[in-house]
DNA sequence: AGTTTAGGAATGAATGTTCATTCCGTACAT
DNA sequence: ATGTACGGAATGAACATTCATTCCTAAACT
């Protein structure tokens, strides 16, 4: 029960900082939410930039472990690409926000050296599988930072329509998303 | 000269909008980093939202025009992406910040109906264009929103990244990007 | 030409509001 | 009863906005 309340609070948390963003969300919105008093978040978080930092870092871990877990390292670039995506999709499925918040605040001003490190390691796995793929000429020669930029851009904004209720998710949806982005980033002859 | 205090406060707000968010940027930030009183924003703005709605819709008319001038409505859709990718590399060396201010404030909750129509003529804009494409089959058929994503991700990261002065602008990288969102969006067959 | 003066522009201290954070009374558990 | 967890009112800081005052400019006057 003593967990239930702090998990209240990092969820409404979550879903708070993804829709309005940090700065624009205020610690009674975040209590009203989880049905908590506004003192209580204080008796779980030191205050809102260690609360923001916590969830940061949880989630990017969590996405970190799942993009690790499993890693076909042995396999061809096509196959780890599928992976990766596929992981990503999983993770969303199971964290709703949780995409969204980490890609609109990797770069706040409010995050702590732990928070940057988290993050720098998450995108070093994109970051490394991509390079790999330049050397073997089966990606394609662009700045990796850019090419990473594209596929979470198409997949948060996928996210996005989905959410708003605008599209349908479907097998076939996501598979033409995975393929729009292989392509935008492995080489063409 | 009048109007040179007005440039300035928008200028300033433009750059620190897009730097630090609107909500995490104070009217007496704007002031002295646009060399005025905090008063004098409040002769030129009727307050805070309306200087941000007034930038927005500033900045999403310029780069509409810019989208619609001159367009090849007669010429192939490989040809029309060139025209609308051209130009948007041409926006953003005339106004530094302005096309990442406006895809991070795109959903903001302050903007007026007046911002939200702007938008909306400047996403369909690219919208009829990918759905020509689309009936033409030479674009893949994904939904048209996600390929606009794609297509932004791409260049708003690169654009970052040239302005950390991670990587170097050139000819060279700037027909790589455009390949690569063609790629993502083009049909293969 | 030099001086005066009216009126708009600009300022930044003052005001009221909103927020993060603290504090204390209550309720529940042991 | 004593201790622990809670809630929400209380507090102080920071913010957006206002306003009394100063500063400029340029026209009118001598």
């Amino acid at each position: 029960m003593a967990t239930t309340k702090r998990d209240n609070i990092l969820h409404s948390a979550l879903t708070l900082f993804a829709e309005r963003g940090f700065d624009a969300t205020t610690i009674p919105m975040i209590a009203n939410d989880a049905r908590v008093g506004a003192g209580t978040i204080y008796r779980y978080f030191e205050n809102k930039e260690v609360l923001v930092n916590t969830l940061f870092q949880h989630h990017v871990g969590v996405l970190t472990s799942l993009l690790e877990e499993d890693f076909p390292h042995q396999s061809g670039v096509r196959n780890q690409f599928h992976h990766l995506f596929h992981r990503l999709v999983r993770f969303t499925n199971e964290h709703e926000h949780a995409l969204y918040f980490i890609k609109t605040h990797n770069a706040a001003y409010f995050l702590d050296d732990r928070s940057k490190d988290y993050f720098t390691h998450l995108w070093s796995i994109l970051r490394d599988f991509l390079d790999r793929g330049k050397e073997k000429k089966e990606i394609r020669d662009l700045p990796s930072l850019a090419l990473i930029a594209i596929i979470f851009g198409g997949f948060l904004e996928l996210q996005q329509l989905i959410r708003a209720g605008e599209i349908e998710v479907s097998e076939e949806l996501l598979k033409g998303v995975e393929e729009s982005c292989w392509d935008a980033v492995r080489h063409h002859d």
